[in-house]
DNA sequence: GGAACCATTTTTGGTGCCAATCAAGCGACG
DNA sequence: CGTCGCTTGATTGGCACCAAAAATGGTTCC
């Protein structure tokens, strides 16, 4: 929390109507952690959020007791917050929840797949597959969210789906900013044309096995970039 | 800047050398709940809290946060917190939930289960049985809380009992106050019973299909107590 | 008799201030 | 020369006060 007068990405919060900015902002570091600007381990100072997002003190301490609810956050006696740092066993065993989570998701997901979702669904996956082609990093990164996002959004169960979202949420996404390898992305394509293509033809069990594939893949590129990590430490 | 001698491996929220007042508030009102002294939609005023647990407004405040984000009470602006009150159908959709994730568990309780662990279980079972048998339904209520929650302990994910620890405390225990029926308890036992003796043959399936069974009853029990309440009102 | 309106009281919500606490820098001493 | 202890600076954390909003109770008018 250093480098940063970052002049582009602040709303003016005097125009807005006041009513529970705290959670804006927590919104707000959530995302800055997901997108890897705030690493795992950096000190969140609460002067520092307060110039940041231009919210009053106690707008920036509520926020942050709610991101350590949501344990994105820890929480020092007297010392402050800090953006929660995973210990690799700790990732293991979240990537292992994801598994079975969305598995679950993917067995329940047919009720809701009528002709617009799929159609719906296939253009995002067309989406990620042109971004791929030609599309910054970020940009690919984004379609993918949005393709994962939509299928979930089929869930017919709300709080699976919620528990989703909050397990993704906690699984730093930096790493994949070093996105492991070419052939990685061009499977992830085709397994979501597979997903598109198993809902098709309601075949549960091909769904289930494209999805635990897809995520296992996803497992082993954490694995590599832990490697790394410590490697470097 | 910022360097660390110990990353990463905290996430004790209970081992703490002293915690925190307003958690120790939120436990007791999310206690409270739990035991249906709290029932669902009771406003929660922070003049009665603080009086309630002799501690000052901010701890009330904090604690209110925590049980918001805790999904356990919900905050209304201007108008306070008030005790999450569930549709019929979020109960349907958290039990479910709780059937995914608690099968989740028993697929991967065989690791840890040594043969003092299963002892322990044992003894128990056996706990549960004989206030069953002489005790009081509190009682009956903890002897049953505790048998689950050592059977939890044997998860080797943590992430995973977590989440099962969270989706139970959502679940109202309060309809189990008018416990169904005595064939439920009976029945309950031979469950308990059952579990500890897939256990010890290390039949998988046979402990999924039990554990999924016992959770099915209780989906049941819910249903039942529903139905009496929608009746009333 | 009932409904709308107004004053009072209660409760919530935010802000500013000050004490408690910790890290870093500095000097003295073994 | 290294280490211990103190001081200083910065940051967190709690508390008390005050403003805003809603519930309550009583009154008046139709």
């Amino acid at each position: 929390m250093t480098a940063d007068a970052t002049p582009g990405l602040n709303l003016d919060r005097g125009s807005l109507p006041r009513q529970q900015d705290w959670r804006m902002v927590a919104d707000q570091v959530a995302s800055d952690v997901q997108a890897g600007l705030l690493p795992p381990g950096t000190w969140l100072k609460q002067i520092d959020l307060e110039t940041r997002y231009g919210c009053s003190r106690s707008d920036v301490r509520r926020a942050l007791d709610e991101l350590v609810a949501r344990r994105l956050a820890q929480h020092v006696l007297n010392r402050g917050y800090r953006v929660f740092e995973l210990a690799p066993d700790q990732i293991a065993h979240l990537l292992e929840m994801r598994v079975i989570l969305e598995a679950a998701v993917a067995d329940r997901i047919y009720d809701k797949a009528d002709e617009a979702a799929l159609n719906r669904l296939e253009a995002m996956a067309d989406r990620f597959e042109e971004r791929v082609l030609n599309g910054t990093l970020l940009e690919q990164h984004a379609a993918n969210i949005e393709f994962h996002m939509a299928l979930l959004d089929l869930c017919p169960n709300p709080e699976l789906a919620q528990a989703v979202r909050d397990t993704r949420s906690r699984l730093p996404t930096a790493l994949v900013y070093q996105w492991p390898t070419r052939g990685w992305i061009d499977q992830s394509v085709r397994d979501h044309a597979s997903m598109v293509a198993a809902l098709r033809a309601r075949d549960r069990d091909a769904l289930r096995a494209v999805v635990v594939g897809h995520l296992r893949r996803a497992e082993r590129a954490y694995g590599r970039s832990d490697a790394r990590l410590s490697r470097r430490a």
